[in-house]
RNA sequence: UGGGGCGUGGUGCAAAGGUAGCACACCGGCCUUUGGAGCCGAGAAUGGGGGUUCGACUCCUCCCGCCCCAGCCA
């Protein structure tokens, strides 16, 4: 129980529930559910909720409700309930028949509400926000009673249905309840459950215009739905005790609340006020730019969602904060990849090389193989001819010592087709740039095996420059230059760690010519340079633009780095 | 300052009184028609002090550090 396939060892949420399943606490059911506000978009922090929340019912064989907790009609919009949905669909997950809203239970809600008043466990009070603040007092002193709170039950009921008629402004009253304002705990000194807001609801119009705030919505809507394990983040933990407390005043089903730390990940940011500053400020191109940390964003960018779906469940979870690294997401990329991605042979910053033993008009077709992690993807033709273009990364006049591709006089291989002598180098007489190589190739060593035994150091990527295609590539990277972005002096703004260099764009690419059939969306490794896909907004038929999702490891990066 | 929560290698997660383990990262080697992938290996941790115990990451105690709470946001 809890993940056998995994094998994982259970975390601390799912030896809860195994021992709840022991007890029989809930008759042995598990149904959870991820309540997102519709009032921004997700992102891999979310994903992690989700991943949990779903994963959780998956292997349990219980139930997962997507449910929209749409309590405040100044925030939330149906444009991001299905930017939401579209989100948990691409990730895999499904919720139903049905999706679920916090509004579709307004009238029970209000009922609950009339009961705590009869109860006399909740009142209408009419102190100003600044008073209500003053009332509370600090937490280490009693807070005071507000005037209105021995209001009588008939005339709290009688408020409270003026308030939904319609007959106060914005801010005159609110429902509270009526618990303990000397309590430690801050959520228990009479906490607001409604309050008048006089704003259009995406779903329910101009029905109401008094609404419950999260904290007496959320518990209801869970004991509605008959969740057994409401799964939340650590800042509710406080909350719980006055979740308790409702749920007890109402004699309902009581669900078991278990919190756990949100997600950080490094030289990003995942907080949605964070986020909304970089796409309103212009500091990036949209919610789906593939540099943020967004779902839309990562799935733009070419991220699979099983890559995702991996990263969730090898970071885990517990209620420590922490701040996983970057690199492992990106390990997961390439884990999924590696095994799925074909390859291609792409060019980014082209270097001419001309043939000079090759004949001119002579085109040869060559075998590559599209995988060679997957023996049943196959292999394709590669059109080879006299001129050719290879990486600029690739060529080096003076090679340093651990440097072993191609450098005058030198020999490499070119993948899957010869080897490769570089004869000599064609500069521009003014500034010195590297024009064109001239080389020599071994008609002898066709597919890249030489018959004498002979040996080469290097295999490098190339394509031929009659049949190329040209393409626009984009370069990402981190978004920000340091690892906690946020990290910085007192006074100084955290968009200043923003990476100025985390868009590269190059325009001039050459890739082999298969890829102008490449659809939207699919994802390629390009030999010995990454992972990239199909941008699936800026590509037209016959003319794709490509996104890198992530680098290959490269070791020689490595190297020159250490060098310096 | 009151309440709640949390401290294990660089990072994340295990170990519920019995040899501190896994993954990522890092370093070294092997292999290679991707300086990819794969394979092998190394280094590296229980916040601190007392106590209980044959034995403590684990139990007790004191201390230290970090996070959350004074919205009619969620």
């Amino acid at each position: 129980m809890g993940r056998p396939e995994a094998g994982q060892p259970p975390d601390f949420i799912r030896k809860i529930i195994n021992e709840d399943i022991a007890d029989e606490r809930f008759g042995g059911r598990v149904h959870t559910r991820f309540p997102p506000e519709p009032n921004g978009y997700l992102h891999i922090g979310h994903a992690k909720a989700i991943c949990l929340n779903f994963g959780l019912a998956e292997e349990y064989g219980g139930r997962c409700n997507l449910r929209f907790d749409d309590t405040n009609p100044t925030k939330e919009t149906s444009e991001y309930v299905e930017a939401i949905k579209a989100d948990v669909r691409w990730l895999g997950f499904a919720w139903g028949e049905q999706e679920l809203y916090a509004s579709d239970y307004f009238e029970q809600l209000y009922e609950f509400a009339r009961q705590l008043v009869k109860a006399g466990k909740a009142y209408v009070d009419s102190l100003n926000p600044a008073e209500v603040r003053e009332y509370r007092g600090p937490w280490n002193r009693p807070g005071r009673e507000s005037p209105y709170r021995q209001r009588s039950v008939a005339e709290n009921l009688e408020l409270f249905e003026r308030m939904r008629a319609g007959q106060f402004p914005d801010g005159a009253h609110t429902l509270r309840a009526k618990i303990d304002m000397s309590s430690a705990n801050m959520n228990l000194r009479d906490p607001t459950l409604y309050r008048v807001i006089h704003a259009p609801h995406h779903r329910t119009g101009e029905k109401w215009c008094i609404y419950p705030t999260y904290d007496f919505a959320h518990g209801q809507c869970d004991s509605l739905e008959g969740i057994t394990h409401s799964i939340c983040t650590l800042e509710f933990e406080n909350h719980r005790p006055l979740y308790d407390w409702l749920l007890e005043a109402l004699q309902i089903h009581h669900p078991r609340q278990i919190e756990f730390a949100r997600l950080k990940l490094s030289y990003t940011v995942l907080s949605k006020r964070k986020l909304i500053e970089l796409v309103e400020g212009g500091y990036v191109s949209g919610w789906d730019d593939p540099r943020l940390p967004t779902l839309a964003g990562l799935r733009r960018c070419g991220y699979p969602p099983e890559a995702i779906r991996a990263f969730c469940e090898k970071i885990g979870v517990s209620k420590v904060n922490s701040t996983v690294e970057l690199a492992l997401l990106e390990n997961c990329v390439r884990e999924e990849l590696n095994r799925s991605a074909p390859r291609v042979m792409a060019v980014l910053r082209p270097l001419r090389v001309v043939i000079e033993n090759y004949p001119e008009d002579q085109v040869e077709e060559l075998e590559a193989v599209n995988n060679p992690e997957d023996p049943g993807a196959g292999s394709r033709k590669l059109p080879f001819s006299r001129v050719l273009y290879i990486e600029r990364d690739d060529f080096l006049e003076e090679p340093p010592k651990k440097f072993y591709r191609l450098a005058p006089g030198r020999e490499v291989r070119l993948r899957y087709a010869y080897f490769l002598k570089c004869v000599g180098v064609v500069k521009d007489e003014q500034t010195g740039d590297i024009l064109e190589l001239r080389c020599t190739y071994d008609p002898e060593t066709r597919g890249g095996y030489a018959p004498d035994g002979r040996k080469v150091k290097a295999t490098i990527h190339w394509v031929s420059a009659r049949k190329a295609l040209q393409a626009e590539v984009r370069l990402y990277d981190r978004l920000f230059r340091q690892a906690d972005p946020t990290d910085v002096p007192e006074g100084v703004d955290w968009k200043s760690t923003l990476n100025p260099n985390s868009l590269e764009t190059l325009d001039s690419c050459r890739l082999e010519p298969s890829l102008a059939q490449a659809r939207p969306g699919s994802r390629y490794q390009f030999e010995r340079l990454g992972y990239f896909a199909v941008d699936p907004l800026d590509s037209a038929p016959g003319k794709p633009v490509f996104n890198r999702i992530v680098s290959l490891r490269d070791s020689w990066a490595k190297l020159k780095q250490a060098g310096k």
